[in-house]
DNA sequence: CCGCCATATGCAACTATGTGCATAATGGTT
DNA sequence: AACCATTATGCACATAGTTGCATATGGCGG
């Protein structure tokens, strides 16, 4: 599992609560990874039963305690160790390719629909990338530093991914109108 | 879930034991979808429970005895049904932007290596695809049938996909050169 | 004749993820 | 006073997917 590790490095660049790596989670939705406020508080006690973070509790007034977690020595090895494994490519399974595959058997109009919907979902997607981008990553990247440049790559690959996805569909549309 | 709604849309299109199945699984497998004999077996069962397929069981000589499934009435119904809903456009989480998120904490090199090494595997996908292609789809697209077109557009997408992430590995490589 | 391969099906256990619900403090809104 | 939003954490259950094991027939090669 990768959330695992994602935690633990969200956690290793800064110490958190639960409550606020789901908000992480929230705002890089999407572009990156998701997962809910359940997820993040499972691993987290997973984690910390594993002796890969530890918390403290702290007491605040006018808001819930809260529990931050750090990193341990033990916790920064096997994220060290995960990240030097190879990855394997993520199989990208899209339902579409379903409806692809059997469209004849409930008609080419409704393919189309379906295609014309997808397209406006990651039109969508993709204006709120280019939307971040402007926002946010705006400068030339040779003045980013470094950490920067990282993060704003995983962006550029969603970014990638949709247009590629809409030239396909472009293509697939010509074929369907035939 | 979507593997359900494939395996009756398979069984749709040509009477099959799991057995057939799961081979057409592992002959697709990648530019489509990916599942174990496991899999297909318990949806096999499920499906058949739920009244949406139904088997009869051949004895043969010389071979195992084999459960063959067909698409009933209503199974044609919920595939349809299924059909006409909004597919979302699925996650694509990436393990390998975990690795550029939080490449500091173990070093450019290791990253430069596993984008390397994920580079390699897109390679031989894509090359995999490509030889798909010039085997079975090698005349215009015009010339193919319906049904043919459709598969093929899916390979499509499949290349589009990796040609997309091998641009984007181009990129990220110039950067972290720097 | 032994082991391997292809055909054929399946259970059990585990991991991963998703959905729904529950709880609790405080401050602001109607 | 009732209700809602924010902060904060978590259990229980359901669904999806993976891994390991089990079983059975029969042909083929060594």
């Amino acid at each position: 599992m990768s959330l695992r590790h994602l935690i633990l490095a969200l956690v290793a660049a800064r110490e958190s609560t639960g409550y606020e790596i789901t908000k992480e989670f929230d705002e890089v939705a999407g572009f990156f990874w998701r997962a809910t406020h359940q997820q993040v508080y499972r691993e987290l006690g997973t984690l910390a039963d594993a002796g890969l973070l530890r918390f403290s509790e702290v007491e605040q007034h006018g808001k819930p305690d809260k529990k931050v977690y750090a990193i341990t020595a033990e916790g920064r090895k096997a994220f060290a160790d995960w990240f030097r494994e190879p990855t394997d490519p993520p199989r990208a399974a899209d339902p579409l390719m379903i409806k692809f595959f059997a469209a004849e058997l409930v008609g080419i109009d409704e393919l189309r629909r379906q295609l014309a919907n997808a397209r406006a979902r990651r039109e969508a997607i993709l204006a709120a990338y280019e939307a971040i981008q402007a926002q946010h990553y705006s400068e030339p990247m040779k003045e980013m530093p470094r950490w920067k440049q990282l993060i704003f790559m995983t962006l550029r690959l969603g970014m990638a991914r949709e247009r590629a996805w809409l030239e396909w569909a472009d293509e697939s549309e010509k074929v369907l109108r035939t």
